[in-house]
DNA sequence: CAAAAATAAATATCATGATATATATCTAAG
DNA sequence: CTTAGATATATATCATGATATTTATTTTTG
């Protein structure tokens, strides 16, 4: 059995094993929000949350608000005007900033994910995260191993099972042989 | 004051606050590496560790053993035999597979890391980890403030200089007006 | 006020992760 | 024994992070 060299290293190869986890996070979240409809990708999420968050922002306050470099988000932006989600407009007075905002589409966009995903990958993502407890490490074990067994998507699916029962169940209250809904499929690297 | 919203939205954005610390982590992993004369990728510093631990590998084993994707671990390798530090050769009976190996370049590389950088950069982590405790979220903000105002760079000075400090107090035995070298330079981003 | 320094954003290039697909080879089924 | 499927690796392309540099503009200074 070959061992995970990044693991048994522990605090030696640490950076590639945040990476790699979030990788992991935002490929799922990812997933998450194209099975609502929302196809985005994942790193775009932060800058319109941002936006939504703050208002009209320069690319500058942008790259503070979500920690990252200005050129990744000049580049992200380029794709969020392309797809109409921002607009952007020269600011009064110093030529050199371009103000950047949510158009109409993305306000939309953001108030659809808002009510129909956020809560799901928070609550997902909560709930890998819930029993982690102890040194980082563990907890940092405890979370791959929860993502590879289970990932966001069929715990998110799995809670709507669980709401719909109970509604049905609120409603019908009788005949409530609905399984548990954590099914454990076992699919490694989702 | 413009706020950090990956940090603020928590378990929603969890994937690029991942991410992001593990991109800290390299660059500084690999800083520390380049102030002590070995100029390597700090992607490929797993890869290394793997092939000094396990032997002679093929690359499918090798992307099991770092847990990244096979196409990243090809990609790694010509690197690292372009610089001389792995081999590979066919395998005796299976022409698909192909068997990677240390150089005795590679070997020796490994052997001056492991005993001049890696301690260095395993008690610098460490260092940044110490003082995390409780729920995840706490901790990767601790980590990532302890970061952003001691690098690992510094952090490793920090430690040799206090060494440095010991032996000679060993010695000399006397006159030991040595500052304490915590310099806390601040400087965000290294 | 002209020249120098600072600032905002864009561009270029690199590193490192991913997936999807192609190619070569091996194994198994008929 | 040939063909169908499985397996190992390579290639192509994309996503998302970084740094270094350039360009345009503003601010500061002599």
């Amino acid at each position: 059995m070959i061992e995970d060299i990044v693991k048994e290293l522990g605090f030696l190869t640490l950076g590639t094993r945040f990476k790699r986890i979030g990788e992991a996070l935002q490929a799922q979240t990812q997933a998450l929000l194209a099975e609502h409809g929302i196809d985005m990708p994942a790193a775009h999420f932060p800058l319109l949350a941002a936006l939504d968050w703050h208002g009209a922002l320069g690319v500058g306050e942008l790259s503070l608000a979500v920690g990252v470099s200005q050129p990744v988000v000049t580049r992200s932006l380029k794709g969020l005007e392309d797809s109409g989600l921002v607009q952007s407009e020269a600011v009064e007075g110093d030529r050199r900033v371009r103000k950047v905002a949510l158009s109409a589409q993305g306000r939309a966009l953001v108030q659809r994910a808002q009510r129909d995903v956020w809560p799901l990958i928070e609550a997902s993502v909560a709930q890998v995260c819930a029993p982690l407890d102890g040194p980082l490490l563990t907890q940092l074990a405890a979370l791959e191993q929860g993502l590879s067994r289970t990932s966001l998507l069929q715990r998110s699916a799995a809670a709507i099972a669980t709401d719909q029962a109970a509604s049905k169940r609120q409603r019908v209250s009788k005949s409530t042989n609905a399984k548990p809904p954590a099914k454990k499929a076992k699919d490694k690297k989702a």
